[in-house]
DNA sequence: CGCAAAAAATGAAAAATATTCATAGAAAGT
DNA sequence: ACTTTCTATGAATATTTTTCATTTTTTGCG
C-alpha cells in the first residue's frame, strides 16, 4: 500500500517545491507522480497535500509521511549500496561516526592498519548527525561511534579504548612554558583557541575554568589542529589538546604541553556499537585493534 | 530497486521456512515470489539465498536484508495505520514509553484527564524496548518517554515535570518506623524488596547504600507495588518508593515512609520527546498537563 | 531402489499496474 | 489580458507483476 515511490515523491516534492520539478529528478512525468499520489490518497482515505492554487502544502498526514521518508529512504538507499558491495565481493562498509575533534587524529592511526588487515572492508567516517552520535547509531546511519562521552543504554555497548591526558598548550615563549602545571587563575587574561564547539562542551572550560569562576579573555575558533598550533606557537593564544597529540607536533612547532591543575585532566576515548552487531567479525576486529596501545601502532 | 515486497518476502520466508508457505501468507503464488526475488538478485548482482536442495539458506546479503526488513517493515506498517487514523479524523495515537516502575502510577493520573481533554487522541503505553527508551524515541516506536534519567542529546528534548522524594518504606511495627530519617548503616541486615531491575539501577542502592559500602542482607524482586507493600507491611522486608505513592497507600496499609539520609533523595520524572515533534499540539498538551501539580489532579 | 511428495525454477500468457501523452483548468506573474 | 507555470485527468500505451502450467531437484519412505 505505502510504497517506496510514495516516500520518494513526498520527499522530492518538498525538496524541489513542485510535482513537476520532482518528476524531473525522479525521471518520471508530472502525470505519473500525480496519479501515484492520488491513488495512495484514495487508498488511505486522506489527502497528503492541500492543493492551494498551483502549489501543494502538506497536510498533517503529509508531514508525517515526509518525516517517515526522511528517515527510511536513506536507510533503503544505504541498503542498496551495501548489497552491491556484497555483490562486488566486499565485506561491506564500516561506517564510523565521530563526536570529538581530536578523536579524529587518533582514529587515523587506527584506520590505517585496519585497512591493511581488512582489504575487503571499506571505512567511511561521518561527523555530522541530525540526532547526535547516539541517534545515528540507533538509526543505523553509522556502525561505530567514537566519542568521549559513553552512554550505557540498552542495545548499545561502549568500551573505553584509549586513555590520554588533556593538557594546556602554550607557545615556548609563554611565561607559563616552564611551569610544572597551571591553575585556572593564570589563564584569566588569555585568548583561548578551540575547535568550533560550544564552549560549554570543552573540558578545559567545564572542568577547569568554570569551576574556578574564570573566563578566558577571548574565545577564538579554528577548524584545524595545525593552524591552531601555529597560532599558539606564535603567542596569539592558548589551547587544550590531548598530550600525545601535542607531543607529536612538539619537535616541529614551538609549543609546550602543560598539566591542567595539579592532577591534570584524564580523558578516555570510547567506541560504541549496537549490541546486535557485537559479533560482526570485521567490526569486532576494529574495536580490538583500537584497544591495542597507540605506541605499538604509531611506531 | 529494493522494494517493500522484497523485504516482506525475506521476512516471511524466514518466518515460515519456505517460499511456498510465505506465498500463502502474502496472498501470492510461489512463482510470483520466486520471480520477484530472482529479479532483485539479478539487479543487485548477488544471491539472497543459497539454494540447498529444496530449502533456502540466507546468504550474508540475505541476512542483511532480513535485519533491514525486521527494522523497516514495522515502521511502514505503523505508518499505514497512522495514515488511516488521520483519515478517520482521529488525531493519532500518542505512544508513550516508560522506563521506571513507579512512573506508571504517576502516568495513570495524567493520562486520565488527558483522555478527557483529547477525545480524538488514543494513548498507548509501552514498557519494553529493544534499544531502550531513547532508542525507541529515535526509532519512532514511541512519541514520548517517561523516565527518571533524562539525556540531553541533539534531536531530543527533555523536561522535568514532576519532583518527588524517594523514601524508604518500612512496616509500622519496624524498629525504625518512628525515626526522623535512616542512615545506610541501619539497613545492613534488611531484606530489600524491589521491582525487577538490576540492583545497580536502584537509587537506594547506588545513591545511598553503595556509597556507604553497605549491602542489604538479601534482595527480593516483586512485580507489583501492592504486593511489595503488603510484604513490607508484614515485616518481611523494606523497599524504596516515591513518597507520594507511599502516602496514598498509607491509610490502607501498615507502612511508613522514612527519609533516606538527612537530606533525603530527591528525584524527578522527565518527559522526553523528539525535537521535531515539539509543536504537535496534542503532544504539547500532554506535557503541559503533566507539568501541572499532581495535587490539582488527584483531588 | 523406486516412487510419491514437496519445494523451487522457469517460460509463456494473462492481469494488473504504472507511465505517458494530450489536454484541460486554475492560479500567478507581467 | 496574456503568458507561463502549475496540477489534474482520461485514454492509450508500456511495463511489470502475477498466474498458470510444467519442469527439475531433492527428500522421505515403503
Amino acid at each position: 500500500m505505502l510504497e517506496k515511490i510514495h516516500l520518494s515523491i513526498v520527499r522530492e516534492v518538498e525538496r524541489r517545491g513542485s510535482l513537476t520539478a520532482a518528476a524531473d529528478v525522479l525521471c518520471l512525468t508530472q502525470s505519473a507522480l500525480s496519479h501515484s499520489m492520488k491513488k495512495l490518497e484514495q487508498k488511505v482515505g486522506t489527502d497528503i497535500w492541500l492543493r492551494e492554487g498551483r502549489s501543494l502544502r502538506l497536510t498533517q498526514a503529509g508531514k508525517y509521511l515526509l518525516a517517515l521518508a526522511e528517515r527510511l529512504l536513506p536507510q533503503l538507499e544505504r541498503a542498496e549500496e551495501r548489497l552491491e558491495q556484497y555483490a562486488a565481493g566486499e565485506r561491506g562498509t564500516l561506517c564510523i561516526g565521530m563526536e570529538c575533534h581530536p578523536c579524529y587524529q587518533w582514529l587515523l592511526k587506527v584506520v590505517s592498519p585496519y585497512l591493511d588487515d581488512w582489504p575487503d572492508v571499506d571505512v567511511d567516517v561521518k561527523q555530522k548527525f541530525q540526532f547526535g552520535g547516539i541517534g545515528a547509531l540507533f538509526a543505523y546511519e553509522i556502525d561505530l561511534l567514537v566519542t568521549p562521552d559513553p552512554l550505557y543504554k540498552p542495545g548499545l555497548r561502549f568500551e573505553a579504548v584509549f586513555d590520554y591526558e588533556q593538557v594546556l598548550v602554550v607557545g615556548r615563549q609563554h611565561v607559563l612554558a616552564g611551569a610544572p602545571h597551571v591553575d585556572p587563575e593564570q589563564l584569566g587574561g588569555e585568548v583561548l583557541i578551540t575547535y568550533p564547539v560550544e564552549i560549554e562542551r570543552l573540558d578545559i572550560y567545564n572542568q577547569f575554568l568554570m569551576p574556578a569562576g574564570i573566563s578566558p579573555r577571548r574565545h577564538r575558533v579554528i577548524e584545524t589542529t595545525e593552524i591552531m598550533l601555529q597560532m599558539v606557537a606564535s603567542g596569539r593564544g592558548i589551547t587544550a589538546l590531548p598530550r600525545w597529540l601535542v607531543e607529536e607536533y612538539a619537535d616541529k612547532m614551538e609549543v609546550v604541553p602543560l598539566r591542567l591543575g595539579k592532577k591534570g585532566i584524564a580523558k578516555q576515548i570510547f567506541l560504541g556499537i549496537r549490541e546486535s552487531d557485537a559479533d560482526i567479525d570485521y567490526l569486532k576486529a576494529f574495536v580490538e585493534l583500537a584497544r591495542r596501545p597507540a605506541i605499538a601502532r604509531s611506531a
